[in-house]
RNA sequence: GCCCCCAUCGUCUAGCGGCCUAGGACACCGCCCUUUCAAGGCGGCGGCACGGGUUCGAAUCCCGUUGGGGGCACCA
């Protein structure tokens, strides 16, 4: 089906590629930044096809950019893909492949489109065309297409009349006029491919049987759908999902968002929340129901059933996802996963007495912190607006009559609350819930929190009269 | 300027000509539970952008309008 010329010297990709039918898909990021939650659906996208259909996976780092690649930008991709459960453990996957070390090929290829009179050199600069045309934006004239020029840049020659069909899966027939499509450029003056055609060999050699990506490469698939043939290919099944959105409607900008996987993981969103919240970024489940297990949802994804419209990435809604997940998980697995966002100084027992507690509180790993720093550090952290609306009225006594009983009190949450409520009733029938507030500030901090007398019972008497007194003295200035 | 895509509650979606009095989820608002805050339970608010067709019947099909978005490099 393809052209010799243009396969030669990927064999190690076809030899793996088994049956023909197989499905192929591939995810081709470059690492010009941060890994982004955009590739991250991409790619999970792809992941889903591949699995549930036994097919392969092929990872392509697309680094022909060397001004803008960085080392540490691929790390990036191969460690947030594996983050997400992408990764060489599953035998669908496949690569990663580096496109430069394809570059051969691509050369080949170019050589193959000036040998047929499909593609030819051109030394017009960007100066010239916008002289000759007028406008920066008419496009390429064609000025050199029969000029015979044997060095240049090369340019593909593209139909001047008809239409050229992508046949989208996710938006059906797509059309572009082909007098609006411009000789576009297939390689440099340098004689190094663009990645139009980079991008295309590599599909082609490495038997890709269908590509999904974002929509703005619509526009290449249209130039594509060109460049398959002319290599001597056919061209693979087509579907580009829907931009993700910040709230402004725009696409997802690294400058402008909050974009970069890394920073979520960092945050102390779980891997199953993220992938579960983004497989929902135009898709459903098709069910009532939207917390699924990845396993559960690799069968019922369809490629069809993907939404056309752009999606907004709310964080909101990621972050109720992640707050499920946290509470799913098993106590002893939650304490591990809480404690790289706790001081390595921080006693794992003590906290341990309290995770259990903490779990419902969390939403997000790195929020665990402010749920318990009061039974390790010397002083609870005064959040001011907290003591003013605590410490008021009836505050001092309250203090006091708690201190009272603390030397005596038998040391468990049912008697500390019952010492508690003594109290309210000695100053007049208070309810616990007034005189709960200015003990849990003098005690933690804060108003809100862990149940208090948990707390107070796992902070142990000595600090907790000692924080009560400490209180008591700065009410009294 | 040119090409292309899109349009169901605020948001993500279900719906693919009659099962729709448009379902679910997040958010929001009540109530219950309750020592705060969560969690949990119950309930509520809220949508087919607009205008024409087609059809016995339209959220679903067609056309237009409006409104969003993406792309137009010797980047990927």
């Amino acid at each position: 089906m393809t052209e010799p010329d243009a396969v030669s010297g990927v064999g190690g990709a076809a030899t793996r590629a088994g049956r023909a039918t197989d499905i192929r898909v591939r995810f081709a990021p470059s690492p010009t930044g941060m890994f982004h939650v955009g590739g991250a659906r991409t790619a999970l996208f792809n992941w889903a096809l591949a699995e549930q259909s036994g097919g392969r996976f092929v990872l392509r780092i697309e680094d022909t950019d060397a001004t803008r690649n960085r080392p540490e930008w691929t790390e990036g991709i191969i460690s947030a893909l594996d983050w997400i459960g992408i990764n060489g453990t599953n035998p669908v996957f496949e690569g990663p492949y580096f496109q430069s070390a394809f570059e051969p090929q691509h050369r080949e290829a170019v050589e193959l489109l000036l040998a047929k009179g499909m593609a030819y050199y051109c030394d017009c600069t960007r100066d010239d065309l916008v002289a000759r045309t007028g406008s920066e934006h008419k496009g390429y004239d064609g000025h050199c297409r029969d000029r015979g020029l044997t060095s240049g840049a090369v340019r593909f020659r593209t139909p001047d009349e008809g239409v050229t069909v992508v046949e989208d899966v996710i938006r059906g027939r797509v059309e572009f006029p082909n007098n609006a499509q411009e000789d576009f450029v297939v390689a440099r003056t340098d004689g190094s491919p663009l990645y139009v055609v980079a991008n295309a060999v590599d599909d082609i050699t490495q038997n890709i049987t269908h590509v999904v990506r974002g929509e703005e490469h619509l526009g290449n698939a249209a130039k594509q759908m060109l460049l398959w043939p002319a290599l001597g290919a056919q061209p693979p099944v087509w579907a580009h999902l829907p931009v993700i959105v910040n709230e402004q409607r725009k696409k997802l900008s690294k400058r402008r968002d909050k974009v970069a996987l890394e920073s979520y993981r960092d945050e102390g969103y779980l891997a199953e929340a993220m992938v579960n919240y983004l497989m929902l970024l135009g898709w459903g489940t098709g069910e009532d129901r939207e917390i699924m297990p990845w396993a559960e949802m690799v069968p019922r994804f369809r490629l069809e059933d993907v939404n056309s419209a752009s999606a907004f990435f709310d964080e909101k809604k990621l972050r109720a996802f992640n707050g499920e997940y946290i509470r799913a998980l098993p106590l002893e697995t939650f304490e591990e996963r809480c404690l790289p966002y706790l001081d390595p100084s921080w006693d794992a027992e003590l906290f341990s007495k309290v995770a259990s507690l903490a779990q419902t509180r969390v939403a997000v790993l790195s929020e665990i912190r402010q749920n318990v720093d009061f039974l390790f550090l010397e002083q609870p952290v005064f959040d001011q607006a907290s003591w003013d609306k605590a410490m008021k009225a009836n505050a001092p006594e309250v203090i006091e009559g708690y201190l009272a009983r603390l030397d005596t009190v038998n040391w468990d949450p049912e008697s500390l609350k019952e010492a508690l409520e003594e109290v309210g009733a000695a100053l007049g029938g208070l309810k616990l819930s007034k005189t709960q507030a200015p003990i849990r500030v003098a005690v933690t901090g804060r108003t809100v929190g862990l149940p208090l007398f948990e707390s107070i019972e796992v902070l142990g008497r000595e600090r907790a009269q000692e924080r009560l007194r400490a209180a008591l003295e700065r009410l009294r200035g």
